[in-house]
RNA sequence: GCACCCGUAGCUCAGCUGGAUAGAGCGCUGCCCUCCGAAGGCAGAGGCCAAAGGUUCGAAUCCUUUCGGGUGCGCCA
């Protein structure tokens, strides 16, 4: 499936062949030996490291190694011609068959083009947005949204088993200030005042559920005390936060697997078991931490607290699992959380983060190696901060008014498919500028139009050929045949990498590739389009020649493959045609 | 003070977890519609990859130090 990869296995083959000769030592090691497109193309269309990076090893000359590589591999019917060049790289030209067979297998597969054994169905769980249910999603909400269901998509892609899990923050003290914002709005709906104090949540988004509270316990609570309706308060505010949450992640387009409420883990003993766990291992103490240099608080004071040895697994300082008035700090119920992942049976484990979450990365990875033995990776990725702009004037958000960004402000005025495209055209850890007027632009400048605008335009490409009375495409090996001008093999080269982007992509934990890809696949396909212009015989619809255009249609259409596999990881529509 | 992230063309950014002469887009200069959608394309100019050491056949990429920007740092989550 993967060109490169198989290539690399003929490589392979051949050094074990030359060992079993005694050409080569025996027993060395090729794992860095790697296949790749060469940076310039006229290199060439693959290159090989492999005698630069045995050298050492076999106590021979890069060059010379090279030498007696190549003919191997030229007698393979699909390398064409094997070049010693610079310091020891293998040119490899490839038969052209290798590309009409490439472009028959993106025709083939459809939508299942690129997909991947890398995973090996191997279970993975990706962990993200995992906002505090206190009110809507917001802009940087939005990111990690996108990011995380697309890092899903793409592992699904490359062969694993994906789980998209939202962890529900409705433990701590920040659900109580929830229930008392939703009170006083509960108490506007009876016609009174709202007294809302500092450090309760503002937001007009609470009005409704305190007319819902009314519809459902009418003005029993009006003047009860606090304790007496704050835990159902809190619990009703809370569904109706995971309700709106949900109902903006479904305007996105993201659905979860399973939402994990951290207030299960209370008073089921599961936090208790997890920190025996690590108590069992000698992790667990008690003692007083030292205050960070150059910021000391001024109500500093040394206290006894009840610490994780997370240094032991490369964390910088310990850290307390409870509070000062015995209750548990966030983090020890997070480590039960993680433990009940580990549990699940998980091969790998995936957070996604906003950037504010920075400091928090080591211990829970200490957290999950102890808890897992160093059995189970977790990779944290953290998402920078996204800047809004309009027309290149930043926008200003007042938090003090209870007024912020939301996902649905994003979605509503862009739409979901503009939207996640353009969160996914800057890698994770660089910060994103987001202009609302540019992502709108219907022109090059905007990679979304672009890259729709490349699958439109092959679609465009089909309709014209249908009124020119050629149905259809080649679907076999001679039907291919005519596809031969080097123009037309270096797009289908371009095609026949989308499979190794996908694994490169999936083992980075990176889908931003995918975005970049796919405008590069678009580049070249316009590209081709317009040579038509000057060299008629690129046209891809050649009227007296239906044999010819049907193979060329092929081409098109594994173009438009990729693009629709590509935009599928990523969770935007294709664009059948532009209007 | 410490930790993490970042520093690549005038601007915004890619750069395949060490490969060949470092790439796009915007902007700038000059071209291309009798022609499958010019909503596009072609060509040119533009670089000490923040700096200095190191590792090796080979470094933007890995290590160390320095400088500059961001984020965070017990009893918030």
């Amino acid at each position: 499936m993967n060109l490169f990869a198989d290539i690399r296995a003929l490589v392979v083959d051949s050094l074990d062949a030359m060992a079993r000769d005694g050409v080569l030592p025996e027993g060395l090691d090729l794992a860095n030996v790697a296949v790749e497109p060469p940076r310039d193309a006229a290199h060439g269309d693959m290159a090989t490291n492999a005698a630069m990076v045995l050298a050492k090893a076999a106590r021979a000359k890069p060059r010379d190694i090279a030498e007696a590589l190549a003919p191997r591999l030229e007698a393979d019917a699909r390398v064409t011609s094997a070049e010693v060049a610079g310091p020891g790289f293998l040119n490899l030209r490839l038969d052209a068959q290798v590309w009409r067979d490439a472009t028959l297998a993106a025709v083939t597969a459809g939508a299942d083009y690129g997909r991947s054994a890398q995973g090996r169905g191997r279970r993975i769980n990706v962990e993200f947005v995992s906002a505090n249910p206190t009110g809507p999603l917001h802009v940087g909400h939005t990111r990690g949204a996108v990011f995380g269901d697309a890092l899903a998509a793409l592992l699904d892609h490359a062969g694993w088993e994906v789980t998209r899990e939202y962890y529900i923050n409705d433990g701590g003290a920040q659900v109580d200030v929830l229930a008392r914002s939703a009170y006083e709005r509960y108490r506007e709906a009876h016609g009174l005042n709202p007294q809302i104090a500092e450090g309760l949540y503002p937001g007009d988004y609470l009005v409704p559920v305190g007319e819902a509270l009314k519809a459902e316990f009418g003005d029993r609570w009006l003047e009860a005390p606090e304790a007496e309706w704050l835990p159902a308060i809190r619990e009703r505010a809370t569904e109706m936060m995971m309700d709106l949450i949900r109902r903006d992640l479904a305007a996105l387009g993201v659905t979860m697997d399973l939402f994990f409420s951290e207030k299960s883990l209370y008073g089921s003993g599961r936090i208790e078991g997890a920190l025996e766990t690590l108590e069992a291992r000698g992790l667990v103490y008690v003692g007083v931490l030292e205050p960070p240099k150059g910021k000391a608080p001024e109500d500093w004071e040394p206290r006894p607290q009840t610490l994780f040895k997370s240094t032991e697994y490369g964390d910088d300082v310990d850290r307390p699992l409870k509070k000062s008035d015995g209750g548990w700090t966030y983090f020890a119920p997070d480590i039960a959380y993680h433990l009940d992942k580990v549990e699940r049976g998980y091969d790998a484990l995936i957070n996604v983060l906003g950037a504010d979450h920075g400091g928090y990365v080591k211990r829970l990875k200490a957290a999950t190696a102890a808890l897992s033995e160093e059995r189970v990776p977790l990779d944290v990725k953290l998402c920078q901060l996204v800047r809004l702009f309009r027309n290149g004037e930043p926008f200003k958000m007042s938090k003090r008014a209870g007024s912020f960004i939301t996902l649905r402000d994003v979605v509503e005025q862009v739409g979901p498919d503009v939207t996640r495209f353009v969160m996914l055209t800057r890698k994770n850890d660089a910060p994103l500028d987001f202009d609302f007027a540019k992502a709108l632009e219907q022109s090059k400048d905007n990679p979304v139009f672009y890259v729709q605008y490349a699958h439109a335009r092959a679609n465009s490409i089909f309709r014209t050929a249908r009124e020119a009375g050629i149905d259809g495409l080649a679907d076999d090996a001679a039907g291919l045949a005519p596809l031969d001008h080097p123009a037309e093999l270096a797009l289908a080269a371009k095609v026949a990498e989308w499979p190794r982007l996908v694994e490169t992509a999936a083992r980075h934990h990176e889908p931003h590739r995918v975005a970049f890809f796919l405008y590069d696949l678009a580049s070249e396909f316009h590209a081709m389009w317009n040579r038509g212009k000057d060299e008629p015989r690129l046209r891809f619809v050649q009227e007296g020649d239906p044999q010819g255009t049907r193979a060329r249609l092929a081409l098109v259409k594994a173009v438009s493959v990729v693009i629709s596999a590509g935009l599928g990881i990523l969770g935007v529509t294709p664009a059948e045609e532009m209007r």
